[in-house]
RNA sequence: GUGGAUAUAGUUCAGUUGGCUAGAAUGCCAGAUUGUGGCUCUGGAGGUCGUGGGUUCAAGUCCCACUAUCCACCCCA
């Protein structure tokens, strides 16, 4: 055991991928069918970017990042969130000036964050994201929220909660805090030590404070939607009716707000009440200044963050099983020197033919041979020795409780075999 | 950053108040009449007991330190 993973990454094993295909896979029917293109962005940008992006009182940008300074004297950051260097790209390329909106979405999106590993949290995990940029309207939250539901509905997770809640405008949430701060004033002596500093940074974020003390402080606080705007409140009830016509379950969770700087309005939560794992499955809302804030235009957007490994994490707890694919279809067994040929050529034929086929590569018995295709899941076997070479047939036996077929030694007689099953 | 638990074959784990060449299950390899998987039986390979100190006639077992992993908090996906 010379070298190990890094602490908080892990392997995805060649015998466990298809899970991770699988997702892949189901996520892309859906996202299609939305008509999303996929983005692909690099791991690591300019540290300036989250530091703008993302919001320097963050404790991701604060605590948690990859942060080094390459050859070339410049401070690069693994990226911790998708979204602004989705923004970034956006902005660089002049997408603005297409057709609006620009909607996209990254699949397998390595993130990096610092933190203390345990069950579901990982330093590098990866993200399914979704970016609609350019667009005010409540739908476009509708439609970005409706993506997630019908993953995991297709999915098959259930006793998930989509948890909502509007945070306001840059023009209302002035008099939110104003007015969430006159009441924690009088028990400030009572807020915990992060809560007292967050008062000044960015007092929003007591609300969702863990401690005991705050949670019972902040129970009868004010409710963001009783201060939001006229204009952030029928955005809100907009995307309710939408949802609600959608057909959509959700709960308005007032104490909602999110840990990334640059949301405003809608933010949303899609949790699992499961023990034993991070509750979050997938976390998003709308960043209506935040393309302006990376130097572009001022223009809306609205998007979500999931966690693959969190996901795979949940469907296992739920009993969700995944299918394993067939991995060869027929192996070839060679008895002696031209049979061993016959099979090598067969199997370059069939692999032709798009049929994934097997050959003994350790020098084994046939025995040893059936066995290894019993334990690789080989659907069909089939033996070849003298016998079969001078009949140009041989019997091909079913691994799975099938018939046997005799066929041909060739490749469309073996095909049409396996295929008529 | 804080707290708790654990560390013995590839894997999951036993190992008694310290006492002989460290065990099981599973997996892997090979055999059980010469060319046929699954069940059964037999045999084999595989461990410097996380690392480094200490106590002792004797340490996998007791003590200390370090490291790693897991879990929880914080935070987040």
């Amino acid at each position: 055991m010379a070298y190990k993973a890094p602490k908080g990454t892990k392997d995805v094993l060649p015998e466990e991928s298809y899970r991770w295909q699988y997702l892949e896979s189901t996520i892309r029917k859906i996202v299609r069918k939305y008509g999303l293109l996929e983005a692909r962005t690099p791991c690591i940008e300019h540290t300036e970017l989250f530091l703008r992006g993302v919001g320097d009182t963050t404790d991701i940008v604060q605590k948690e990042m990859y942060t080094f300074t390459d050859k070339g004297d410049r401070s690069i950051t693994l990226k911790p969130e998708g979204t602004a260097g989705a923004v970034r790209m956006f902005v660089e390329n002049g997408l603005f000036s297409e057709a609006q909106p620009t909607k996209m979405y990254y699949l397998y999106c390595p993130v990096f964050r610092y933190e203390r590993p345990q069950a579901g949290r990982l330093r590098e995990h990866h993200q399914f994201g979704v970016e609609v940029f350019g667009s005010n309207s409540p739908a476009a939250d509708a439609e970005v929220i409706s993506i997630a539901s019908e993953l995991f509905r297709t999915l098959g997770c259930t006793d998930l909660t989509i948890k909502l809640n509007s945070i306001g405008c840059p023009k209302c949430r002035g008099r939110y805090q104003q007015a969430l701060k006159e009441y924690l004033s009088s028990r400030y002596d009572e807020l915990c030590e992060t809560c007292k500093t967050r008062f000044e940074t960015n007092p929003l974020r007591i609300l969702d404070c863990k401690v005991d003390s705050c949670k019972e402080i902040v129970k009868d606080a004010p409710h963001t939607m009783d201060y939001v705007c006229d204009d952030c409140r029928a955005h809100m009830e907009e995307l309710m009716r939408l949802l609600d016509l959608a057909g959509i379950r959700y709960e308005i969770d007032p104490m909602l707000v999110r840990g990334l700087d640059y949301y405003t309005k809608t933010v949303f939560e899609i949790v699992s009440g499961m023990p034993g794992a991070q509750g979050t499955l997938c976390g998003g809302g709308r960043y209506d200044g935040l393309i302006k804030e990376l130097g572009g235009p001022e223009m809306p957007a609205v998007g979500f963050g999931l966690g693959m490994e969190r996901l795979l994490l949940i469907m296992d707890n739920l009993g969700i099983e995944i299918k394993k694919p067939v991995r060869y279809e027929v192996m070839l067994i060679g008895l002696g020197k031209d049979a061993k040929d016959k099979c090598f050529t067969l199997a370059r034929d069939l692999r032709a033919r798009g049929v994934s086929v097997d050959l003994d590569l350790m020098d084994r018995s046939v025995k040893a041979q059936m066995k290894y295709a019993d334990k690789t899941g080989a659907l069909y076997t089939l033996v070849i020795g003298d016998d079969e070479m001078s009949n140009n047939a041989a019997t091909m036996k079913s691994m799975r409780g099938g018939d046997s077929m005799q066929v041909q030694l060739d490749a469309d007689s073996i095909l049409n075999a396996i295929r008529r099953e």
